[in-house]
DNA sequence: GGTGAAATGAGTACCCC
DNA sequence: GGGGTACTCATTTCACC
């Protein structure tokens, strides 16, 4: 993981769908180099995968709301991990220090969609508590982790 | 966007750098049609980015932390929108209900880059009260928002 | 939306440093 | 060991049906 790798990895968190030839012009390399390079970063597990991001508004995804979720302590919620994985409507799901012991982000269509999956959460067995919130206005939404 | 469309879009999520010639062959659609279909998903902006996810652990991004910010209601912290924007490493924010103004994600190396993010953040004009908290463990960190 | 030809891009083998 | 060059094969794009 030297600066070039860096580099590609950079170029490709742009554009994931940009040439070998492209990437290698980007990086001053050449192709068969930049695409070995690639290679190693992908077999590697650096890129755990390409994919496209999408806008929510045009896929009739107009709510994103935020959820917090504590669980008995005698079972601590290990089957709310499980579980969780099973709703695609549930796009990220954290294990956290404080209060709770959840966090989860849910982007869905509307309000009737989020009350429906709200009542299948609150079913889960051991649930004590939640606390939720919806989101008015969407700042940052980046996957790109890699800055410099 | 019709149930072709949506197929295009599935695909691209699981790997967004297949090719044409394979994404038309999934959806059972002859290549230039298929790249019809794209070139128009990609120009209506439904399409925003196509980008690659990498293991934060590989890249030394081995800390998550969630905060709460919010601000005087004489200034209700447009400016902090800005300035979130320049930092790498918030990668998620929202302008939320409740008690509190914005909520953010970050994705930073340690304890020590965190405590050094944490402090320029704490300078914000009109910042009257945060709350933090640290992933301990990712479940679900998923980009895909479309389902089916 | 499908078919065929021209152009562009990717991968392999080999050479160099 | 890592990078450049030339050649071959695959892929994409354009014109046309």
């Amino acid at each position: 993981m030297d600066k070039t790798d860096k580099a590609i990895l950079k170029n490709l968190q742009k554009n994931a769908r940009m040439t070998i030839s492209d990437l290698s012009a980007a990086i001053s390399l050449s192709m068969p180099a930049a695409s070995e390079r690639l290679r190693k970063l992908e077999t590697s597990g650096v890129i755990k995968q390409y994919t496209v991001i999408l806008d929510p508004e045009k896929i009739n995804k107009n709510l994103t709301a935020l959820m917090f979720l504590r669980f008995e302590s005698t079972c601590k919620g290990e089957d709310f991990a499980e579980y969780a994985k099973t709703e695609a409507e549930i796009n990220e799901c954290y294990y956290i220090t404080g209060d709770f012991d959840y966090f989860i982000k849910i982007v869905t269509e509307d309000a009737r969609t989020l009350k429906s999956l709200l009542s299948r959460i609150k079913n889960c067995a051991g649930l004590v508590k939640t606390s939720n919130l919806v989101v008015l206005s969407n700042i940052i939404d980046n996957v790109s982790i890699l800055s410099d």
